[in-house]
DNA sequence: CACTACATGTAAACTGTTACATGATTCA
DNA sequence: TGAATCATGTAACAGTTTACATGTAGTG
């Protein structure tokens, strides 16, 4: 299960509670890669605690228990990260809708892609917005994994723009047909 | 459910059997859009069938039933596909990956970034391939679909491999520093 | 006739989401 | 002191995967 490989790695770059791994989940890390809600979180932070790759090293106001990644842990995501690459677990709803306009006709398909451009064109644009400001105001810590994200985020937002208008090019292409 | 949708859009482009409609989920639309076995796609379609979305409309030999979209079917993929664009579920086990190589020690990280460019790179080049061999022998029916794909795909791989060079660029600098 | 691909299914185990539930701290 | 946010959890339900199961048609 890939949200036991999350949390470590989250836990690797910096010791968090189960609420502040939500959050992360919510922001950059749900956007673009992986997605849990806290009632997975806290439950998988007992099991993983129960079989040694995580440990409580901190308790705060309100049970707020603070986890770090036990040598173990930090072995077992390195043993992940470093492995050969193949065909992961993808589920993408936008993708998956991006592909069957294919099935619409031809005149709503081209609505729905000149949506997706402007979709596309908005999202990149906020991306870009977030990385001027950021250079008046270097990240650290955990906000390096927004940067990633964000960094990502605006180059695969280009490529979904790109993508929308070479398949309006080629609806265009067989219409003429 | 999002596995209905997908059905419902492979359908609409051309009738098929459950046997089908696996095949399509192990190749372009598994690669980038959405997952599914063979044991979910046949109750699916049996509860599809229920609620009047699709019908059988063709028996052949060893058991096979080839499904169509009923009026009611079509109508329910429209609705979905016009509806305006939110943040849908989002699950890529490689994303996760690419963002928690963070974890690692600089010189690791550097090694698996470099593995994550080849990676792209060959992904890329052998789309690219599909692509030339494709303007010979031009695709019809369902293959539309994975033309699509392969076309997001090769965009895809090319933001992935910006990424990681970038990434590479980044964690350079802050070694520096 | 053997092998491969076609074709469909069930059941148990696992994973994830939604709804429900509770209480503490901080800030205006 | 009221509201927002912090902080954690359980239980029922929905959805997915893995293992098991079976049989047919075509091809060399």
């Amino acid at each position: 299960m890939s949200l036991t490989q999350a949390l470590l790695g989250l836990l690797a770059v910096e010791p968090a509670s189960g609420y502040d791994l939500t959050k992360e989940f919510e922001r950059d890390l749900g956007r673009y890669a992986w997605q849990a809600g806290h009632t997975s979180v806290y439950p998988e932070l007992v099991r993983m605690a129960e079989r040694g790759l995580v440990e409580v090293t901190q308790e705060g106001p309100r049970g707020r228990r603070t986890y770090s990644v036990t040598a173990e842990g930090r072995e077992e995501l390195r043993k992940w990260l470093l492995a050969p690459w193949g065909q992961g677990v993808v589920r993408n709803e936008q993708v998956l809708r991006m592909f069957l306009l294919e099935a619409l006709e031809p005149e709503e398909a081209a609505t729905a892609l000149r949506g997706v451009v402007e979709y596309a064109e908005r999202g990149a644009n906020a991306l870009r917005a977030h990385r001027e400001h950021r250079e008046v105001e270097p990240p650290e810590g955990r906000d390096v994994l927004g940067q990633l994200a964000a960094e990502y985020g605006l180059r695969q937002f280009q490529a979904m723009r790109d993508w929308a208008l070479w398949a309006l090019d080629h609806l265009n292409q067989r219409r003429k047909d």
